[in-house]
RNA sequence: GCCGGGGUGGUGGAAUUGGUAGACACGCAAGACUUAAAAUCUUGUGUCCAUUAGGACGUGCGGGUUCAAGUCCCGCCCCUGGUACCA
């Protein structure tokens, strides 16, 4: 394998033969990988996985007669190479380009059959030059509710110049003034842009974003977990900066109702409808007593508000100020100001804790004109609906503590199940109104409409949806991203002219925020626009060049356009897309959103980018232990270790196989372990192992180099695939690699003599090869269809130890065995192939169809049972009907030896499967 | 807590529609070839009883439906992923 492996990369690299052009005569596929980012560890064995499965199909697709469009690139705008960048000086595109070139290195020699004549890079000019361009067209649209897709901003303002905003139903700021077109007419330019970013689907506002100060920058929601960046897990605190964001918001109803149309795992889609979190309710307006405000709540149980006793705000609250009484208005500040230093992090990890105050003031039950205390309360979040809630403690868990805890009444509205409040599972969300008035009698549901009808009949509030999505912020304070191409006069926005992209990154001599803790851009001499107006300072987030990366490649030279309309049309979208799981809320969201996007102004003609998509499971690496003796370098063997007192350490995996330790490479591993002794078992020294992350510092990385170097690339792509089911999560495991191995050279010694020379026969294959070769044919193909890759490699294994036995060398066989194979291991392949005599490296023979006749036999051996239990194995003709079947079995001795003379009372035949009877 | 996914030999896993559970592979054991080892080949390998023939048990636990359950239903236990004071 050293040898024809390197010789196919050639030929295939000289050749170009993996390049895809449009071909109208074939129908399309589009086999897709989530593009890596290209760090400095290099690929381990773990990454790989999803890639060799798309190539898989993608091979089988081409040899199917589809025109398979397989790209690959990179995710080369990134943290890592920043922070590089910042303590050793060097600029990250150089360290980028290193790393890049080590992984298609590495993805060289695993013979991926990816058109690289496609790739892109989205650290690259010509890409991002189109990723400003997508964002200066979401800074030109707004969303209409109405027409239900995003318009141009210019129609937006034609309409306000007209009839003002009074009539627009659009997705925009909450607190968007009304005004007339006089209004309008009258406002200064500032104003009217202030106006116009409300609406913008792509604005800069006043917002509370994730600040990490270790990261010195701003992180969307869905990169921080647990209150701490997912990257490094810094802390993260909130804090109130002017940002870019994207009214991702608009799209809420979209993204989800598009994912009843996809072909995703469930728990992917659960995930992202997790995320998006809508939720049906109401808004109702609680009038503050002796004050001329509203306390505007959201609540999706509007049918208990007659067991409201009191309000809670947020202490964040805007309302918070004024309603704290003169008595009480410095434990008001002083629980704010608490609350507000308490991190997020504090706030989460620290739920059971009940704490408020009472702010002096009442508000008004508009149901039962009650008068009930209003509260600040730390379990309402700022964030949520309206940063208020209505409390009733006897249908939720949360009122309900923070009512027994400061003494505050509880007024039963449910009778029925989980209604109890003293039971340990109360949580009612069935049960009939009581206490409630006109409500009293209905059933949640019917309470919760006809509450709704009675709020807005009075002018008291209306049914709203909500959503727990916000705006995704898209500024970041980061060198090493996309410029952001917005250029300020007089301090407010404009957006580029598009005939001015890119707008390249300036160099800089350092990578680090400015002294005046500017972003990393603002050390940029002369960072201008041709007329002197400053630029953004801030650069786009990660995800930005991501989220459109799979329209480039239908098209990546195009200078005209992202995606020329011919490319688009004909690639269309994604018809297999391979990535992790870990995605589901950041990447495959945004792909989601802006494809809309582009959906909505034409540009694509796809709704949803991905049509089927299939997350492979993380591949964990194996770590082994040697067990030192406590105080001694004595190291005792795994199962002798409980006889001492040990501490184990991690082992290179390298140095260890089948857990049996190379005592010797483990004396030369390390100084201190020269003089190592061992207490053996069976003479041999057995390691104990754990699953765990594969990294580094615990030595159980595994490089598939050094696997490709033993075994060659072909046994590792079986290998990989051979593992388990591709979604699964699974430790490496190099034990098992022998058994593909060997197959492979089963495979080959099958058409060789000892010498090493083809020997092959021209005979007619004989039936039972035919039949072997077709069975194998049907399963392989249904195997690749439904994804289930690692039943298929073991279909090849029983199909080559079929042959095997029967000693087949034909060459019609081989022939067709090469064409199948050549998804699997295509070196292999292509090598049997050109032996063959055939003269090109694509296999470009179709998938020979398997025939009926081959795998039928004349007899179908049917079990029988009785009574359930297998007893007897009867061969019949496959020709025959049920009542045959059943009157041939009743005559046969060794059935009737189980009936003992007995009729039975029940026959059940299930022609081609089994034949029951019950006496 | 809530929402997903899962639990099958010594191990990774197979069983596609309720129809012979354990395919395929690893490991292990025995044998062939060899001076020997490696490689290769052959045979065996769920557990228990039995010399054999054969039998009993067996897919996390307890019930149920069915002629027939790893698969369907009810109630638990455990592992795992996501998510969370979301009103």
């Amino acid at each position: 394998f050293q040898e024809y492996e390197k010789k196919w990369q050639k030929y295939w690299e000289e050749k170009q033969v993996f390049k895809v052009e449009i071909d109208k005569s074939k129908p399309k596929f589009y086999a897709l990988d989530m593009f890596p980012y290209p760090s400095g560890a290099g690929l381990h064995v773990g990454h790989p996985l999803g890639y060799i499965a798309s190539d898989i199909v993608a091979r089988y697709k081409r040899i199917k007669g589809f025109n398979v469009l397989h790209p690959m690139g990179f995710d080369s705008f990134g943290l890592p190479a920043e922070q590089y960048a910042i303590q050793t000086g060097q600029h990250p595109a150089i360290t980028t380009e290193k790393n890049i070139n080590r992984y298609k290195e590495q993805l060289r020699n695993l013979g991926f059959s990816f058109d690289w004549s496609r790739e892109i890079r989205t650290s690259n000019p010509d890409y991002y030059r189109w990723t400003q361009w997508i964002f200066l067209q979401l800074f030109k649209s707004w969303y209409n509710n109405d027409t239900d897709r995003a318009e141009p901003i210019t129609e937006l303002i034609k309409r306000f110049n007209n009839e003002g905003n009074i009539n627009i139903n659009a997705a925009c700021d909450e607190d968007t003034p009304m005004f007339t077109a006089k209004d309008w007419k009258e406002m200064s330019e500032r104003e009217q842009q202030e106006i116009l970013a409300k609406y913008r689907l792509t604005y800069l506002a006043d917002t509370m974003v994730n600040w990490c100060p270790a990261l010195g920058t701003v992180l969307a929601n869905d990169e921080v977990k647990d209150g701490v960046s997912e990257r490094g897990g810094h802390p993260v605190i909130r804090k109130k900066m002017s940002q870019w964001s994207m009214r991702i918001t608009a799209y809420a109803e979209r993204l989800l109702k598009g994912l009843d149309t996809l072909d995703w795992p469930e728990p992917m889609k659960e995930m992202q409808r997790n995320w998006i979190g809508k939720s049906m309710g109401a808004e109702l307006l609680f009038q503050v007593e002796g004050l001329d405000v509203d306390i505007k709540v959201f609540t999706t149980r509007v049918d208990t508000t007659f067991g409201v006793t009191y309000l809670a705000l947020a202490p964040e609250h805007p309302l918070v100020e004024q309603l704290a009484t003169p008595e009480l208005k410095e434990q008001v500040n002083q629980y704010v100001e608490t609350a507000k230093n308490r991190s997020e992090r504090d706030r989460m990890s620290d739920v059971k804790t009940i704490s408020g105050q009472f702010t002096g003031s009442y508000a008004i039950n508009p149901f039962n004109n009650e008068r009930i205390p209003i509260w600040i309360a730390d379990y309402v979040l700022a964030g949520y609906g309206t940063g208020a809630v209505m409390a009733v403690p006897s249908s939720d868990t949360r009122d309900y503590a923070f009512a027994k805890h400061f003494n505050l009444p509880i007024i039963p509205v449910q009778e029925g199940e989980h209604t109890d409040i003293s039971k340990e599972d109360f949580d009612p969300k069935a049960g009939t109104m009581i206490n409630s008035d006109f409500l009293n009698g209905l059933t949640v549901k019917e309470a919760i409409q006809k509450a709704i009808e009675f709020v807005e009949k009075k002018g008291i509030g209306k049914g709203k949806v909500n959503y727990k999505m916000r705006d995704a912020i898209f500024s970041r304070q980061r060198y090493w991203g996309e410029p952001i191409p917005i250029y300020y006069k007089d301090g407010i926005p404009y957006a580029f002219d598009e005939k001015d992209l890119p707008l390249v990154l300036p160099e800089i001599d350092e990578y680090k925020p400015t002294e005046t803790g500017e972003p990393p851009l603002g050390r940029a001499k002369n960072f201008k626009t041709k007329d002197g107006y400053p630029i953004e300072l801030n650069t786009m987030p990660g995800w930005a060049g991501s989220s459109w990366y799979f329209l480039r490649y239908m098209d990546p030279q195009n200078k005209e356009r992202f995606v020329s309309k011919e490319a688009e049309s004909y690639w269309n979208e994604v018809d297999l897309y391979i990535g992790g799981a870990e995605h589901a809320t950041g990447h495959l969201l945004y792909s989601r959103f802006w494809n809309k996007f582009l959906y909505d102004i034409g540009y694509v003609s796809s709704e949803e980018p991905f049509k089927k998509l299939i997350n492979q499971g993380m591949i964990q690496g194996r770590s082994n232990f040697a067990y030192r003796v406590t105080g001694t370098n004595k190291f005792v063997s795994y199962n002798l270790r409980k006889q001492y007192d040990t501490t184990p350490i991690h082992v290179d995996v390298n140095m260890v196989y089948n857990d049996v330790l190379d005592i010797e490479a483990f004396k030369a591993w390390r100084d201190d372990l020269k003089d190592a002794e061992f207490i053996l078992e069976d003479g041999k020294y057995i390691c104990g192992s754990e699953v765990e992350k594969m990294s580094k510092s615990k030595f159980n990385v595994v490089n598939p180099d050094d696997i490709v170097e033993k075994y060659g690339a072909d046994t590792l792509r079986l290998y990989e695939m051979f593992l388990g089911p591709l979604e699964q999560f699974k430790p490496w495991n190099t034990n098992g690699i022998e058994g593909v191995h060997k197959f492979l050279k089963k495979l080959w010694k099958l058409f060789h003599d000892d010498a090493g020379n083809l020997n092959l026969s021209d005979a007619e294959p004989s039936k039972e090869e035919l039949k072997i070769l077709h069975k194998t044919i049907k399963k392989v193909e249904e195997d690749i269809e439904r994804y289930s890759f690692n039943t298929s490699v073991s279909t090849f294994m029983i199909c080559v130890n079929e042959l095997s036995a029967l000693k087949c060398n034909n060459r019609s066989i081989l022939t067709d065995l090469t064409i199948i194979l050549s998804p699997y291991a295509p070196y292999i392949a292509e090598e049997l192939w050109s032996l063959l005599g055939h003269g090109t490296s694509i296999i470009h023979a179709s998938f020979p169809q398997w025939k009926e006749e081959y795998i039928t036999e004349d007899s179908f051996e049917y079990p029988v049972s009785v009574n359930g239990k297998m007893r007897a194995k009867i061969s019949l003709p496959l020709t025959l009907s049920k009542e045959e079947i059943e009157k041939r079995v009743l005559e046969s001795d060794s059935v009737q030896k189980w009936l003992d003379g007995k009729d039975p009372k029940k026959v059940i035949v299930v022609p081609n499967k089994i034949v029951n009877l019950v006496v």
